[in-house]
RNA sequence: GUAGAUAUAGCUCAGCUGGUUAGAGCGUCGGAUUGUGAUUCCGAAGGUCGUGGGUUCGAGCCCCAUUAUUUACCCCA
């Protein structure tokens, strides 16, 4: 006999897990329609066109692609039969072969066929337009510790304006997940794409840009002297170093990080047009090219107007730098601090995501949690209340199949009460029955045996405390109702 | 893709330098208690030791291959 198993990366949830997912998901739903975000679903299976390309070599390659249905090596009209893989498509390797043969793939992020939805629909539409989505998505990854190939995420986004509002909120829309879940040690940490970019000024325009963001974004994780060892040999030379680490040692809470790192752009001659900018600089040049800190200076604004309370738990992190797909903007990134776990949350504003579905201009901004890492996270801290293993809140025991027949009119009233109830199925010896109410956490158990029935009552029991009480039948579903 | 670790009962794991019939805890089932759970006591079922080769008088243990799982790197939620 073969042996039963899942696919590498994949999960089942039992009754349990799922609860206690749900409660997650349950959050997550009210936080974003709280701030007016309208549910939207798309299909599991994507054209490989919509996603190819959106996410990088890399990405391309962790995308699970869908054999194309029939005969996929040829095809056969009016007898006639035309290879669609020839010996040159094999000859010239997976790459050529692989369109031939698959034209679907399963979605690798919620992010990209939310930008082919609104370019699609884009007539419909009114803007600016804030959708949420809660589906999973599936990478052909490595799976590790908090990394699955089957996960869930919860996207928000919101496209059609450029307001910074929208990233207040989303700053606004992280803590409150995070404080409805429970958790309390995390810290939120953002950034600009305008910052690093004036950091890379700074150096001089010294080396690859993509290689200095990829290096510093690991300074929590390698260190100094990690980051300096690969931008050493990236061909970044030592003075431009000390240069970079003299701006990221940036200290003090926010508001003074971004004071003390314009004063270090300053300094270090990162100019727009020849001008040498002030911090105070009124020149409106000088007030786009220092966007990234003007924006950040502007969403903390934003949220203490909105009563933000939180400040000590959200970060500016220079260092923060997200990848490098397609953010242009603010970026965010949520850490559960002393949990050995990535990040559960991250995102940033995109000037230009539906610009490859033909639509160019649209400025969106967004965010998703994924929902497995918070569950490890939740898990690994106790945090979960106890839930039960099933919503049963009664269970209906009985000593043989006609007294069975006889609790049938009471369970119907019960649940016709919205009172999730059960009768255990078969008339077996009433400890069983208790085993099995104790095993699935139910909190009642009633007791109808020939005496009760005879007596036009049921006993009912607390299994937490164990307390009985004699209740009349036509009592049952009252007392029950709270 | 690169590197390491692990694989023994449903689960978590013991198993000595290779030596008779492979063990424990938990769980499951049955009983003590024919009308009361979680505590207690007794009993039972359950394993071709991941798979295939090799070495040996003899392999759960040593060697090779293979598959699966897992950790780190890369990247990410």
């Amino acid at each position: 006999m073969e042996k039963p198993s899942i696919p590498q990366g994949t999960r089942d949830f039992g009754p349990a897990q799922v609860a206690r997912r749900q409660h997650i998901f349950g959050v997550i739903r009210r936080t974003f329609e709280t701030f007016g975000y309208a549910p939207l679903e798309t299909p599991t299976l994507e054209n490989l066109s919509v996603l190819t390309g959106k996410y990088g070599d890399e990405g391309d390659q962790l995308l699970f692609k869908v054999l194309n249905s029939g005969n996929f090596l040829v095809k056969e009209r009016r007898g006639e039969i035309t290879p669609l893989v020839t010996a040159e498509d094999l000859d010239a390797g997976p790459k050529a072969v692989l369109p031939k043969i698959a034209e679907k793939g399963l979605r690798y992020d919620l992010t990209v066929p939310f930008a082919r939805y609104v370019a699609m629909n884009r007539g419909t539409l009114t803007f600016p337009f804030k959708r949420y989505q809660m589906q999973p998505v599936w990478r052909a990854d490595k799976p590790q510790r908090g990394r699955y190939r089957e996960f869930y995420q919860c996207d928000a986004d919101v496209v059609g304006t450029t307001s910074l509002l929208c990233e207040a909120e989303i700053v606004l829309m992280m803590a409150q997940v995070l404080n409805g879940l429970g958790l309390e040690d995390y810290t939120i940490k953002i950034n600009h794409r305008g910052v690093l970019r004036n950091i890379y000024q700074a150096l001089g325009g010294e080396g690859q840009e993509t290689d200095l963001f990829v290096a510093i974004d690991k300074l929590d994780k390698i260190g100094r002297d990690g980051v300096s060892r690969e931008l050493l040999a990236k061909g970044f030379s030592e003075p431009t170093i000390d240069t970079l680490f003299a701006l990221l040692g940036v200290e003090g809470d926010y508001a003074e990080k971004l004071e003390r790192l314009m004063v270090g752009f300053v300094t270090a001659g990162v100019e727009p047009d020849g001008l040498r900018p002030t911090a105070e600089s009124e020149d409106d040049d000088d007030a786009a090219f220092y966007r990234g800190l003007n924006e950040l200076a502007e969403v903390r604004d934003l949220l203490q107007a909105s009563g933000f309370k939180q400040f000590d738990r959200l970060e500016f992190d220079p260092t923060l730098a997200r990848g490098l797909s397609y953010y242009t903007g603010c970026i965010f990134e949520v850490k559960i601090n002393n949990v050995a776990m990535g990040s559960v949350s991250g995102g940033g504003r995109y000037d230009n995501l539906t610009g490859s579905f033909g639509l160019p201009g649209v400025s969106g901004v967004g965010f998703s949690f994924g929902v497995d890492r918070l569950y490890d996270c939740l898990e690994s801290l106790n945090l979960f209340t106890e839930t039960g293993e099933t919503p049963t809140r009664v269970l209906l025991t009985h000593f043989n199949a006609e007294a069975g027949r006889a609790a049938l009119p009471l369970l119907a009233e019960l649940r016709a009460a919205g009172i999730p109830a059960e009768l255990y199925p078969d008339p077996s010896k009433l400890q069983k029955q208790f085993k099995y109410a104790d095993a699935k956490g139910i909190p009642l158990v009633l007791v109808l045996g020939p005496e009760e029935l005879a007596a036009g009552v049921a006993k009912i029991k607390i299994m937490k405390t164990g307390e009985e009480k004699t209740l009349a039948m036509s009592e049952v579903v009252t007392a029950l109702t709270v």
